[in-house]
RNA sequence: CUGCCCGUAGCUCAGCUGGAUAGAGCGUUUGACUACGAAUCAAAAGGCCGCAGGUUCGAAUCCUGCCGGGCAGGCCA
């Protein structure tokens, strides 16, 4: 079935049984390594084995490949050569190319929903923004990026939940009830100074006003503290549902909501604590509780506990992952914006300490994003220290495109983000580009349809007819899917997928301007439309795991 | 000063564990709608891959040192 499969067991074979002839010696083999080469003339697949196995063998590596080539004999395989400094190039007949389109319009809406690896459990964790304001641009990316490898993640076989870690406790819960607090009490009439460390953001004001709204000036009566602990809950439900609102607009959603509070509550500090130092890895210095992260290659070692008895953030975050690690997942994987980096030593410290693999926490680190807007760079209110809120982001510019432009940048780059590339509805959007192409072959079907084209069984057409340069290299890319899937599930990339359908919907347009579809002899007719249908499906597909829609009309 | 990320075409960026002539989009120039959606296509121009060493059959890719930009370095989160 898969030609990729049988191509590396047959060189395996060729290989094995060259050593037994005493053609060459070797007690380790590289693995066979099959890349698509960077040119048509080079064949369909080409590999690096003869140069890497000279290596073990200390032999030419030309030499190598000859050996192989002369033991390669498969009924589909039409030649291999040797090129270069030692690839082996393989032509393949062109029948795999035809099964493999079949199969994709078989499997239709979970082609590339590959492999079964459902007994490894993922957590991914994301966004995780405070809940004292409205998210900006920067945990939008975090959202793209997280949401859509949760999907690549579960379309590569993973069980994957996609975790929002809720900072419901601490000073900067505080903090967000005494802004709400001095707005309150402002909005009353009474004079107040307003808290340094106080959240500037308008939609403090608004909160307030919401609570006068309802209550009126009732809480004027109470005590002070009475008062911030009620704020203090009303403005956390408020934030809370105000975040999910965004999220899910933004077509984000979080299998668990995990509260920071709950691991208070439920004495989970005080119980990592123990371990640790049953463990060794906590010491008391100065009044205050120390992790030894040192010993794990942190610079310095962490203060846990203060020495006011008040745990620092690194407690809860400490107990957070010992609590995701009992849950029973084999991968916890964190998205983690630029600016908090510098944590993640004492994070996989304290990871090792608790006696898990520190490589089990894997943490993806966002770089930063850059708005701009008719070529300026849009700067970020001093004042309330917000930028552009996701919100806004999408209304400006659609979740689609805002998506696309989040994910398709390598997570470790620093992301310019063209707000008016993002919003114009035209060629030089890539986003559209790509829809674009989804959009019209829905539009060839409805065609299809009216003119009364059969367009069921299609994977029953004479798929052999499909034989223009265009119509191969289509082929070839939608078959790629599944093994893009699966690397870029791998490594963590999702940016490898955006680029991946983007080449696709290029060689679609292609393609359609060059070979016409309805109306020529029918039999490549159906044939056309079942390429056709492959391509939508794919596309459709991809489009799917990148969270973004694949619209039937534009 | 130390650590992490980045430096590739005019701009924004890909380039997978080292491999064949370094790619894409935008922008620029020139062409293609009396047949399926021109939000499209075809073609051209455009590069000491930051600099200097090293590793080897072979380096944009790995190592070291510089230079430039971003982000961190709290008993804040």
């Amino acid at each position: 079935m898969d030609v990729k499969k049988l191509l590396q067991e047959s060189i395996l074979r060729a290989a094995h049984t060259a050593i037994a002839d005493g053609v060459f010696s070797a007690d380790q083999l590289p693995p066979i390594v099959l890349e698509v080469p960077p040119q048509k003339e080079f064949g369909d697949f080409a590999t690096n084995f003869a140069m890497q196995a000279a290596k073990y063998a200390r032999a030419n590596p030309k030499i190598i490949a000859q050996v192989i080539v002369d033991r390669i004999q498969e009924e589909w395989l039409d030649k291999a050569v040797i090129a270069g400094p030692g690839f082996i190039n393989f032509y393949l007949k062109p029948e795999w190319l035809y099964s493999m389109l079949a199969e994709i319009i078989r499997a239709g809406s979970s082609y590339g929903i590959v492999g079964d690896k459902s007994k490894e459990k993922i957590q991914v964790e994301f966004v995780s923004a405070n809940p004292t304001g409205p998210l900006h641009v920067g945990h939008g990316r975090g959202a793209a990026v997280g949401s859509a490898l949760v999907n690549l993640l579960k379309a590569a076989g993973y069980d994957v939940q996609a975790e929002f870690y809720i900072n419901d406790a601490g000073n900067q819960i505080d903090n967000l009830a005494a802004s709400v607090n001095a707005r309150y009490l402002e909005l009353c009439g009474v004079e107040v100074e307003f808290p340094i460390d106080g959240y500037h953001g308008y939609d403090i004001i608004e909160t307030a006003q919401r609570i006068i709204n309802r209550d009126g000036q009732k809480y004027l009566d109470i005590s002070d503290g009475e008062r911030l602990s009620i704020f203090k809950e009303l403005a956390l439900t408020e934030k809370l549902a105000a975040l999910k609102e965004d999220l899910e607009a933004f077509g984000v959603n979080f299998d668990v909501w995990f509260s920071e509070r709950a691991l208070h509550q439920n004495g989970n500090l005080q119980a990592v604590c123990q371990i640790l130092k049953d463990r060794g890895y906590m010491y008391e210095q100065d009044g205050a509780l120390w992790l030894r992260s040192t010993a794990y290659g942190d610079d310095k070692d962490r203060v846990v506990i203060r020495d006011n008895g008040i745990p620092t953030y690194l407690a809860a975050d400490i107990a957070y992952h010992l609590n995701k690690f009992e849950r029973g997942f084999s991968t916890v994987i964190n998205l983690w914006g630029a600016d908090h980096h510098g944590y993640i030593p004492r994070m996989k410290a304290a990871v090792a300490s608790l006696g898990y693999d520190p490589k089990q926490l894997e943490i993806m680190i966002l770089q930063m994003v850059s708005l701009y807007r008719n070529g300026e760079l849009v700067k970020m209110s001093k004042r309330t220290g917000q930028s552009v809120t996701l919100l806004e982001l999408i209304e400006e510019v659609g979740k689609d495109a805002a998506r696309f432009f989040f994910i398709m940048r390598s997570t470790d780059s620093q992301l310019d983000f063209d707000l008016d590339l993002a919003k114009s509805k035209s060629n030089e959007n890539p986003v559209y580009y790509i829809q674009y192409a989804h959009a019209r072959i829905c539009s060839i079907f409805r065609q299809a349809q009216e003119v009364g084209i059969d367009t069921g069984d299609l994977e029953q057409a004479e798929l052999k007819l499909l034989t223009n340069e265009c119509e191969i290299d289509l082929i070839k890319k939608l078959g790629e899917f599944p093994e893009e899937i699966i690397s870029a599930a791998q490594e963590r990339t999702v940016h490898r997928l955006a680029h991946y359908v983007h080449d696709l919907a290029s060689l679609f347009h292609g393609f359609y301007n060059q070979c016409r579809i309805i109306g020529v002899d029918s039999q490549l007719q159906s044939a056309r439309l079942a390429l056709v249908l492959a391509v939508k499906i794919t596309i459709g597909n991809a489009l799917a795991v990148l969270g973004i829609e694949a619209p039937e009309k534009m």
